[in-house]
Order: C-alpha cells, then structure tokens, then sequence
DNA sequence: CTGAAAGCGCTTACAG
DNA sequence: CTGAAAGCGCTTACAG
C-alpha cells in the first residue's frame, strides 16, 4: 500500500512553511497582488511546486469570492440542437476558466425549478436557462433573487430577464415566402409545441407572409408526436384543402412530417414541397434533401456566455438586456428547387 | 431599491438564534441524525421555513463532506453518441441528488488534462471520462489520486481503472455475419479514428468473422474527414477488388460513406451492402434505411454513473470493475433485408 | 512589501 | 437529547 496516497493534500498554510513566509504572503502570490517581492514570490511559487499544491476552491468561496461557475438548464441534452447549443456554452465556459453545471428538465418545471435551487445554493455565479414554460411563476422568484439568469432560446413571459434568441418571426417568413415564390399557395403550417412561445412567433410569421400575400392560410397544425402526425397528414391530404406546400415550424415537426409523407406515399418535393424551421445535419442525407431555416445554435451559446459573464461582473447598467440573433434559409431540395450539382471529381 | 434583495442569506446561526436552540441542534436537524426531540426539531424546521434557509454548500465541503458532484468528460457534448450518454449520467445523477460538471475536450488530452485538474480541485466525488487518448501517461497519474473516475467506452491502456464499455468486437462480428449471410464475400471495413481502442477492437471482430468464414479480408480503410471519404472509397470501387459489401466501424465514417457513395452513384442497399456500427435514429429516415449494430447509449450513461457512486461510497471491495455491455443489431435496409412493411393505417 | 488576527458557515469530537 | 469549543482553508481588513 503507497503511503503517497493516503497524503494530506498541501494547504496554503503549508507552502507558507515551506516557503518560510507568512499565509498572507503565499494568498497575495497566488491571486497575482502587486506587492510582492519578486525574489518573495519566487520562493513561494517553488514550495507551491514541490508539495503541488491547489488551492480550496471550497475555502475560497466561503470567503465570497465567486466560484466560477455557471449552471445551464436544457430541456433536453440529446436533442440536437440542446447538444449543439450546450457544447458552445461549456466551449466558451472554458475559455474563460468557468466551468458549467449541465442539467436537463425533461420540460418538466418542477424539475427545472429543483435544478436552479440546487444550483443557486450551490452556489453558482450565475445561471443560463431554456425554460420548460415560460409562463411558470416560479420565474417571477429566481430573476429577483440574486443569483443572474438569462434565458436561451425562450423568452420569460412572466418576468423580465436577460435573454438571447432567435428571430423566429422573421425566419418563418423567410421560409414561407420561399415556398410563395414557388408559386404554392395552399400552404399549411405544422408544428410540435406550439404551446412555446418561440414556436408561437414561428406561426405568427407564416400567417403574418400569407396575409401579405393576401392568400388565405390554413388552421395550423399541431403535433403531439409520431404517430398523431400520421392520423393528422393523412386527414389533412384527404380534405378538400390538400395543401401544396407545408411549413413545418420546429425540427421534430419536420421529421415527424418527413416520416408521414414516406408512409402514406405522398413525394416530398414533387407531391408536395416542404420547408422547415431548425436545420439537422442530416438533413442533407435524406432524399430529397431538405430546406430549413438555419439557427445559429453555437452562437446562441456563446452570446450567452458571454451576455451571463458581462452581467456576473457587473458590467451592464441597463435593467435587462435581450439579444435576438439572426436566421439564414439553407435552400436544399424539399421545397422544390433543383438539386445542388454535385462536386465534380 | 428594494431592500430585500440586498438581504444577507440566512445562516446557521440566524436559524439557531431564530428557534431559540445551539447551532449543533439545527445542524443535526438538518441532517437527519436521530437524538433530536421532536419538538426541538419542530421549531428548528419552522425556523428554517420562515428564514427560507438554505445550507451553504461550500461550508459544508470544507468540513469534509462530500460534494454531491460529479464530473463529467466527453470528446464533443453535440455528438449524437455523447449526447445521449450525457444526457442519461444527468438524468441519474440527479436521481441520487448529483450535480454534474460538464466539460467536452474537443479529443485534445491537454484540455481533458486540464479539465480533470479543474475538477479534482474543485472538488468533484468523482469523475466520469471518456479518455480521448486512452495511451496518455497523465491518465496514470489521475487513477492514482484520491478522485475515483470511471471511463466510459473506451477503457485506459495505461492503467488500470473502473470502466464501463461495450462488446465491440462482438458486436461488429454481428454486422459482418449478417453481411456474409447475405452471400457477401468482399467486405471492406471502413473507419475513422481507428487509432482508438474501440475501433481497433471492432476492426479486430471484422477480421475474425472474415477468418472464420474463410474469407480474405480487405485492408481496412481509415477515414480522416468527408472529403477523403469520397477519394477513398472512389479508388476503392474503381480497384480490381470492388467490394460488394461494407462495414463501417463507427457513426463517422458510416454517414461519410453514405454521403460519398450518393456522390459517386453508387446505389447503397443493391450495389453494395453497408452495415454500420453505431446506430443513429435518423437512420430510418435514409433512403434505403441504415442497418446498423446499436449501442446501449443511455444505458452506458446509466451504469457508469451508479458504478461512480458505487466507488464513491466505498461499497467496492475489488481494485477495479469492468463492465461491458452488449449490442444488438438493428436490421433495416442497407445490409440488403427487404423493407419492413408499413404499418398499415 | 509582509504578517497576525478574525471570520466566512458549517461540522466533528467532547462534554454535559 | 443539547451545546460550547475548535477547526476546515482561505481571505479581508488592520497593522506594521
């Protein structure tokens, strides 16, 4: 048995030993303060290297200093577009020497909620949350608290806090507008969620494009999963109303949709021409290829880093701050335009 | 200014003062232990709803308590793989009331390096990692420190530790059989980073079923990105061993073939055979779709977290746990099977 | 430039 | 069953 293993780890009141100097002068060293003999300081950073010392991180929260630390709360971390956001975060995290508490909410607000008890207490200097229902009351508690908060992806409802999101409205139009170029006219909207806010604003913008189009828009759907966008689809395509074109507002939709299609038969892109709201990798992959509107997803991330930082050190004067990032439309082939030509050889 | 929120949390001893009782009683009140009259506890507890008191966590570590943490490592929080995992080790962490630190290091061993460092000092109970070099000699300085870490899928080569991965060669001897079965004899194996362990492992199986059926094997292909996918598997096809079948060893390098044998007109699933390892839901969604061997990803994150919490407590006697779990595959189209009918309305 | 004192909020022995 | 003392490892004033 190593007896190394069983060591005592070295405390700052070791090194000072060590080092023959007081605490306060091995503290002042590590926290780079001016007045410190550099001949002093030498010293102190050789006995800091020979008994490989590392400071408490607990001790020194308990003495207030910040524990550089942030939480993010997603709904979801195997969701494609959580994942993509959550590796920015902890990607920009590290940059600057933060660390990131991940914890995921099922959707479920009593989760979320117990997650960002655990987490103020805990405590971390501040917290990035993609709020299962931003209507919730339990948000109106956790802004006023002291711990800072900024929203990604949805908006509080219910409060006002920092946030950082996407032009949803404007995304949507992009995406119906190209399917009017087309020349499509029945075009119907499909969504998942739609209770969100976010996705709210998504069908907001499809009707707000058909209006100006002055071409009359169809009730929208909503699916609640697989199997119901089938029973749903195949309804909608039997009525006297088959749509020629279909905006599907969030990633699950459209894969819910794109499944549908294939099963009862209807072509994508010939039948009936399609764009979706959130691009997948693998939407390049499916035949045809699919359009979507782009999030930046790991912009979405590292803006809100950032944003949470600049507010942790106090950095804003202004009550609240709300960034809303911009979308792109990927145009592939599932609307109806020609295929890219592929790369020569 | 409202006033309350510059309000100092409350204490221990503003609890104790406020119920009238020793800081020892809120203390053992707090923490379960039995010798508390129940009507002392009763105040206690009133106390603490009243002053909304909350523990302080730093303060408590600093008396040797454990942290309730864990960290957690992975190459790329947004893959598809790791996503999963990470999303079920936060799901069961938090089952047991454990946070979890989450750090991606970008397969760079310097950054993991520095985020297991970050961690241990934090202090974390324990780390889940997944080494993205399983031969770097810091991984043998970590197993002997006083943190106890579990790999996922890919075990140390260095040292020994707890690990919790999957039958690899198994599980690719699965994908090949199934493509002999298919009277297929001129299997090529395709990888990407088949410098791990775990690939090598499941190129290892390939070699073995194609030994086993008496079968010369192909020198297996290593992909480095899509593009030399496309000029690799081009001269592959172009050779005077054209293979009629493929393996690929990992979820890379399989949508990377797709991706290339759709440039270059090769019909998957009738021009050549592909069986893939790692299994990815939007496989359905491929035309043909992929057949592929899965992986229990969830279940990975499951186990490794119980196993962690398992050292954590001291409930292992043994030096190190090995677990591994078994695959299965997933028969859809690629491989040649015939299209599973629909399920009719 | 440097150090001794006091305290952060809790818990572990030790006494009642 | 309950409490006063001491200490965990640091840092913030306060003195030199």
């Amino acid at each position: 048995m190593r007896s190394s293993v069983l060591k005592r780890r070295a405390t700052l009141q070791d090194v000072a030993k060590a080092a023959g100097v007081g605490p306060m002068t091995v503290s002042r060293t590590i926290n780079g303060h001016p007045y410190v003999a550099e001949e002093t300081a030498k010293k102190v950073r050789e006995a800091i290297r020979r008994l490989d010392y590392r400071p408490n991180h607990a001790a020194r929260m308990l003495t207030g200093k910040l524990s550089r630390s942030i939480g993010l709360i997603v709904p979801d971390i195997s969701d494609t577009f959580f994942s993509v956001v959550s590796h920015a975060v902890q990607d920009t995290a590290r940059a600057n020497d933060y660390l990131v508490w991940l914890a995921a909410s099922d959707e479920d607000p009593l989760i979320e909620a117990a997650q960002v008890e655990m987490m103020t207490h805990h405590p971390v200097d501040g917290i990035l949350l993609v709020p299962s229902d931003s209507r919730n009351a339990y948000l109106k508690t956790i802004v006023t608290g002291s711990t800072p908060i900024v929203t990604i992806d949805r908006p509080m409802e219910v409060a006002t806090s920092d946030s950082v999101q996407v032009e949803n409205r404007s995304g949507a139009r992009m995406a119906v507008e190209h399917l009017l170029q087309h020349g499509h006219r029945k075009i119907a909207c499909v969504a998942a969620n739609s209770h969100l806010l976010t996705i709210k604003e998504r069908i907001a913008g499809y009707k707000e494009s058909m209006r100006r189009a002055k071409v009359p828009y169809l009730k929208e759907l909503n699916l609640s999963n697989q199997l119901s966008a089938k029973a749903a689809l195949s309804k909608l395509f039997a009525g006297r109303s088959r749509p020629d074109a279909l905006f599907t507002a969030n990633n699950a939709s459209t894969i819910w949709v794109i499944e549908a299609l294939r099963d009862l038969g209807i072509q994508m892109g010939t039948d009936v021409a399609l764009v979706g709201f959130d691009d997948v990798d693998f939407f390049t992959l499916i035949t045809p290829s699919v359009t979507a509107v782009r999030q930046p997803a790991s912009e979405l991330g590292n803006v809100s880093v950032r944003q949470l930082l600049q507010r942790i050190n106090g950095e804003f004067k202004t009550s609240s701050v709300r960034t809303v990032l911009p979308v792109t439309l990927t145009i592939r082939e599932s609307c109806g335009c020609k295929p890219k030509n592929k790369t020569a050889e």
